[in-house]
DNA sequence: GTATTTATTTCGTGC
DNA sequence: GCACGAAGTAAATAC
């Protein structure tokens, strides 16, 4: 197998599974690296077979993948249906819906200001007003890792140029925070708040929520 | 089936692909979504059959899978054999390489220093000199985000202590450049060169390449 | 083993 | 459609 694409490769000849799916898109799989192909395309691509080949070409990019094949040993095919979807609960929008509507977990008597309050560079994910009137900015993860102490960083750098609501001092939300973020976030006097998945969505109210 | 670990998830009765693989990995595939299945687990985990259900956990996270089984339509298992490995082509290390031999595109008269310069947080993708003696320091990226461009300011931080080589200004070069890394690097007198691949192929001369 | 960086990242979402 | 941030990111590499 042969792909030109994003990049240049080659897969020696072996037995492999090629997965071809409703979508169009089309897979090579081997007998390990858990669920990633070996090599792919995505849809749209249109796939011409002769013999012993196939040629996968996606038409706007012109990533082209050509499929030799020496033997078929298996060739079967299934009508799979509707797929009603994948129900997916605790990813960080969650948490940032949660957090919106009970913005008093992070102080008595703070409100809400908006979500995803733009600048410059991106919305931060929160702004909110303590109960001095203060000016906050929430960056929200559910893993806490040095990048996102970055990003409210610069977020923050920005939002102090705003004389609407300078001065802006951060808190770093998140379910779990690793060490090292902790420690350049207090160095950069940036609080750390650690939330609680299951708290926020016992606090939250089924008559207002989103989800 | 039903998923707890990182994130709970359920996904309604419908007829599915279920992969399992030599290396003990488990997808479940809808015909749909290109690659990518709608739930997995990666190995080592371990997969318990009983009637009309299978359990599939991850012994060292404690993340499980429930795939409850109505019926099945067909239940196929290959022998797939060794795998030679597939062989890539044009990735960063390429570009980087590249560069390294034609560091006149970034200016007449300029010369490498060193690829992978060292410093106490990492090395430089190039250390170059210009035309009039004074150090540069280049980072490669295929796309340029600001990710890229925070690390060639913490590089150009650390080498500008060193009294031999400063000062050090810096060059972000990348096949394809963001417009916020872009704003962030000129906001840090950071200079910005898009790179083309197949045009540095084409400088580039066979008889001393590495690849 | 841990931390960092890449990826044909893919994918969703806001503008 | 573009750009940006998240992902059960996963996987490879450096330390």
């Amino acid at each position: 197998m042969d792909y030109v694409g994003r990049l240049t490769a080659h897969l020696p000849m072996a037995i492999r599974l090629i997965m071809v799916k409703a979508d169009g898109s089309v897979s090579v799989h081997a007998d390990g690296g858990a669920y990633k192909p070996l090599n792919w395309m995505t849809p749209p691509c249109t796939v011409r077979e002769s013999v012993g080949e196939w040629r996968v070409e996606h038409g706007k990019t012109g990533d082209a993948l050509v499929i030799t094949i020496e033997e078929i040993l298996a060739d079967r095919s299934y009508e799979l249906g509707l797929d009603p979807g994948l129900q997916k609960d605790g990813v960080e929008a969650h948490l940032q819906a949660l957090l919106a509507e009970r913005v008093e977990v992070l102080g008595a008597g703070w409100s809400l200001v908006r979500r995803e309050y733009p600048t410059a560079i991106g919305p931060v994910d929160l702004l909110v007003r303590d109960d001095a009137g203060g000016s906050v900015a929430v960056e929200i993860k559910r893993r806490g890792e040095i990048d996102g102490v970055e990003q409210l960083t610069r977020y923050l750098e920005l939002l102090n140029r705003d004389p609407r609501i300078a001065p802006v001092r951060g808190i770093f939300a998140a379910q779990q925070i690793k060490p090292q973020a902790r420690v350049l976030a207090v160095d950069r006097g940036i609080e750390c708040v650690r939330l609680d998945y299951d708290q926020l969505r016992g606090l939250d109210d089924p008559t207002t929520r989103l989800f």
